[in-house]
DNA sequence: AATATAGTCAAGCATGCTTGACTATATCCG
DNA sequence: CGGATATAGTCAAGCATGCTTGACTATATT
């Protein structure tokens, strides 16, 4: 026998391994967190597969996550480390790569000789262009299902939860 | 003297590099799946950190995610590698991890000699609990930040779109 | 001249997987 | 029964990704 429950009265669970597995359950429902890290991955398995076969271009999210730095006139190797919050060799190596892949070069930069800029060429440009209409492809068919509503109220809530975590690294909540 | 952006040429319209600076400009403002991608990231981050700080146990979310597929009678390996859908080492690693921690414990099926049992320990429930408890906790404070409408809102519509992207794995849009 | 800064090269590390090879047990069938 | 074969799990190695740190060169700044 378990260890005599409450039956009336107390919030204490009816028995600890019944309790368990309730909790058990609410986990499978899974929590946001558990959502948005399942969904964010598969988008990205997904958004990567679809250019790297209409594209042939093995580009990675990794990469596409700097151009969003990368101004038109052309950026140094060091802002956008700084810009992206990591050191300057990891952007480096996506640097490289992309430059592998023809869609940015390196050009000194005239104000400094020992900088470089950072930018599109023309091709990486137009692979730009294209990757974009891709991405917005994908989420139009996401957005088909989801309506239009509802994916409006998506994009405004990861919105303000970004805004949230970024402000809020740490664990203020508790003590 | 500044890098020739684009050819004393005027274009016509609204030259290329304007349309692509539009374009670039649109793309900061962050897709649906950039956006989730970060917070997904930065929201498993904080929450392993959350996890790690107070229990002490450098659990990670590969592990926590193995959870859910834990029957409380206890689940043979393979079966959780069927669930999860990776090979059974990549769980026999996790498992591994998850004993060292004294979270769960292999035990012999009594229906098949080569199988074994992998089920939480008594700890293991308890430590569970509380990381159930902490990640509530942790989505509270998201809550109270959006509101419990957008985050039910949230939440419906991330299951909504796992179910789209876990049913749709290909590209059905390009024939 | 002293020092700081931009970038590069090389190595290393953590994570989360994979594949291949192997042991022990189960099951099927002639 | 016994041999062939399938299955559960383990061990070991390897790989891709996305970072890191340390050491270094070349140029700027003071």
């Amino acid at each position: 026998m378990p260890p005599p429950s409450s039956p009336a009265h107390a919030p204490v669970m009816s028995s600890p391994s019944q309790d368990f597995r309730d909790q058990l359950e609410r986990a499978k429902r899974a929590s946001v967190a558990q959502l948005l890290f399942r969904c964010a991955r598969l988008l990205d398995e997904q958004a990567v597969a679809r250019v790297r076969t209409r594209s042939g271009v093995s580009m990675r999210s990794s990469h596409t996550s700097l151009f969003p730095h990368i101004d038109l006139e052309g950026t140094r190797l060091t802002e956008l480390a700084r810009r992206m919050g990591v050191s300057k060799q990891a952007v480096g190596q996506l640097v490289g790569d992309l430059e592998d892949f023809g869609v940015v070069e390196r050009v000194p930069d005239p104000d400094d000789g020992r900088a470089k800029l950072i930018r599109f060429t023309h091709a990486g440009q137009r692979s730009m262009l294209d990757g974009l209409a891709l991405l917005r492809e994908f989420e139009d068919e996401i957005e088909q299902h989801l309506g239009a509503r509802r994916m409006r109220a998506l994009h405004g809530t990861l919105l303000d939860l970004l805004a949230l975590l970024e402000a809020d690294p740490g664990d203020p909540a508790s003590s």
